[in-house]
DNA sequence: ACGCACAAACCGACCGGTTGGTACGGAGGT
DNA sequence: ACCTCCGTACCAACCGGTCGGTTTGTGCGT
């Protein structure tokens, strides 16, 4: 499974092989059928595989560390905007490549996509709903937790479409200001 | 070039055939291989005639009608939202969909897709660079247009991965409050 | 008005290679 | 004896692309 992340972050899954992903990962055909009915089921099965890889990436990572949630959801967004840097290929998301192709074709591809997305949207809503309290603003948390998978996702298809990392990263800083504003209650308007 | 557009819309590129698109066109494999030397070429080609698509049609959209600048950034944002409704292949993006597994592999495909994105964001830069003068505001034009294509990727992603249309919608409607925010300079600070 | 030469447009059968998937046999634990 | 696990050989279907031949259109001499 994991094989088949690299594989198909590069060509996309249609054009990435049954073959391709066996060489890959060193065993043989024989033994990827016997694990797996179909290719199709493969690609769901990494679907999942990739949330249990990332969440505990996401889970690990020092942006946790505030004591302010809003410095938390900041912090998030900035590791977003830091990791779209160098190959293009090593910073992508294998379930949104996925399911851009697979969403109508593939049901069980597209559920597990679904599910690794809003199980990462998810994991910020806490930190949005403390920020709310403690800035006095009130707005949609999840809402807003998918809009920044969203514009992470967006940033992807620039780097891709523009060979440019540089040009995702700047995406993620317009996110970085939108929250930033969003939360800067009327009547605050401090510096800047 | 256009019956290629639902095909690859609804299957993504590779699992798109030749023949697919032949049937679809209702033209000859021998037909089709004598107008483009390859699939690749016919991908390409049919990237820029994307834009020559969608081009007049957000020219003639009336969007562009109010005096004040801004109000027109405003209303390209509201179109957007509106046309996420409906069937997700007919409101998705043609050059989106293919960058997403092909930039790595087909370098013509690659640079018509970004050819689309980057026209398509340079024909909004002219009103938000009025917006800035009119509003007083100071921010890098094209930057925030690429941003905004950057957000509309990321909504057909989410559409796509979730199945609903309207959370790709309200994705659209982050970005419309992000814009408001960034324009309401300093010290203005009026109603909401 | 007509015949003719020539080229561009077009057709669909066909090709070699690749695809996802299967059949089957053996290895090893129990 | 029986099960899971896995390697190999293989298959029918399909892939992008080719090719020889046919149709269609066009400019021209008469």
């Amino acid at each position: 499974m994991e094989a088949a992340f690299g594989l198909v972050r590069r060509q996309g899954l249609a054009a990435t092989s049954v073959d391709e992903i066996c060489a890959a990962a060193g065993v043989s055909k024989g033994a990827f059928f016997h694990h797996f009915k179909s290719k199709d089921e493969l690609a769901a099965a990494a679907g999942y595989h990739w949330s249990a890889v990332t969440e505990p990436f996401f889970e690990a990572a020092p942006y946790h560390a505030p004591d302010d949630p809003l410095a938390r959801v900041l912090g998030y967004i900035d590791l977003r905007g830091e990791m779209m840097a160098g190959e293009i290929a090593e910073f992508t998301c294998f379930a949104g490549t996925m399911v851009q192709e697979a969403w109508a074709t593939s049901p069980a591809v597209r559920a597990a996509a679904w599910d690794s997305m809003s199980r990462h949207a998810d994991a910020l809503v806490a930190d949005i709903e403390a920020a709310k309290v403690s800035r006095g603003v009130d707005l949609d948390a999840r809402g807003l937790a998918l809009h920044m998978v969203a514009v992470a996702q967006g940033a992807f298809i620039l780097a891709k479409a523009s060979g440019d990392a540089a040009l995702g990263a700047a995406s993620t800083a317009h996110l970085r200001r939108y929250v930033e504003l969003l939360f800067a209650a009327p009547g605050k308007l401090n510096d800047a």
